[in-house]
DNA sequence: TTCGGGGCTTGATCGATATCAAAGCGCGAC
DNA sequence: GTCGCGCTTTGATATCGATCAAGCCCCGAA
């Protein structure tokens, strides 16, 4: 029940030499400071699942740092991640769908607050600023979701692979020295399989291209680099609304 | 700003012959009385647009009855239709992702409430039983989007198509004297396949195949019959979070 | 009645992506 | 160090669904 105070982004941000004022965006400060207050803070290992219910009471999540995923199964090893959820951004056990085996789990390492929807739900109902700040996040997720859907079922493989890449990037990624951006990519190929709805070994493929065209870069494992922002976004179509929905965060030029 | 006091289904829901009672489902009931009292009513035609501001002020629309469709937009003729919206469901326009030509439209005809963002938001923050049909909406709203976007990123044709009329029929349909449903069908074939991420071509030999492997059958233009709906579900991985998710309506012996 | 048009269906073909299989690589255990 | 395992990459092949094109059905107009 008790919180901790100050959050330190570059810990769970991975080592980056970037300072915190260089991150393309910082939802840390739309989080109402009395959430902290009342919520239980998680801090999270990759891969690591959080419980969608406790006690018998749904669960509330605000992701603070890292990043959460959502991954329905349905028989036959069939598993969509039906959506990652960025810093600031907002997690109902209810947005679940039941007999789905949804699973939420975590992205890297990371830190989330905790609460009973009952118990968020009154300070919701009692202070307009959480109230605000949930009916947000929700609208922006939902925005998202909506982009993600379209990706999936309708780009094809190159194009999904840019959009991840664009997104990662614009809503995780420090501009790096050549000018482009620098980013973690805390997923492994399965999973990003998983989000763009392709086959592993298709995804591994388009990206081995990606590299081939200068596009991408690893500078190390599970990090990405993109020096030219503006060809990544020509890649995909969706590039403008995800722009428009990253806060405007420094739209490449 | 006055609102209709009865909503007479039978009348939206084409003339069957059902009594109301007989519906899969009534959600029409969880609609708060208190919203229609400050709503605009909106009676809708099919294809009919409905506009995401007015006056510079953001809108939000409750389903009463017949269905709304929110399709976003790229370039290279790309669409997607996102989600449709029954009867109890909510949109807020901040929903639709920014610069991806999101259209909020009728399917069929309808009725829904319109309001302005900040009185709805208003009128929620006042009154607990609007805020919670809003927070549920939305919840409910997330959770058939999960599953929308699994079976578009992962289901082959053939589910995608009994995905659909499995959920057509569960939401919208009545009780046939055969003992299967008998369902209206308010889109087109092109819409159909925006949802779900087909070709239109495809969606047609999709659902011949249905029709004749005996599955599926069409009393009339625009009208679907499933016969056994126990088979129909058995052709999609969703099925079981289908039914979960439409309050329990009559899950198929 | 014929005509014309839009939506739907169906067939033939092609291509993108899944699938299967093998090899490469990184990394921790020992 | 070496082994072994899991993740990733890459190649060869199969397949499902998109595309293109023609025909059909329904309906309204003339």
């Amino acid at each position: 029940m008790v919180a901790t105070t100050s959050l330190k982004e570059r810990e769970v941000f991975g080592n980056t030499n970037a300072r915190p004022s260089e991150r393309t965006i910082d939802v840390s400060q739309s989080i109402p400071g009395k959430l902290a207050m009342h919520g239980a803070v998680v801090r999270t290992r990759r891969g690591q699942s959080l419980s969608l219910a406790l006690d018998g009471a749904e669960m509330v999540y605000v992701v603070r740092s890292g990043a959460l995923m959502l991954r329905v199964a349905f028989p036959d090893e069939m598993r969509q991640v039906v959506a990652l959820l960025y810093p600031g951004e907002v997690f109902r056990a209810a947005f679940a769908p039941p007999a789905a085996s949804a699973r939420l789990s975590s992205v890297g390492a990371g830190e989330a607050l905790r609460f009973r929807w009952p118990v968020f739900s009154d300070l919701a109902a009692t202070n307009p600023e959480i109230e605000r700040f949930y009916n947000d996040a929700v609208a922006r997720q939902t925005a998202r979701a909506a982009i993600h859907t379209a990706a999936v079922g309708r780009f094809d493989c190159r194009q999904r692979v840019a959009t991840f890449l664009l997104e990662l990037a614009l809503r995780t990624g420090v501009r790096a020295p050549c000018g482009g951006l620098d980013f973690e990519i805390p997923l492994n190929r399965t999973d990003i399989a998983d989000y763009l709805g392709l086959n592993a070994d298709t995804l591994s493929r388009t990206m081995s291209r990606l590299r081939a065209s200068g596009l991408l870069s690893h500078p190390e494992r599970n990090r990405g680099l993109v020096r030219d922002v503006a060809a990544l976004a020509a890649l995909t179509p969706a590039a403008r609304a995800l722009m428009g929905l990253n806060g405007g965060g420094q739209p490449p030029a």
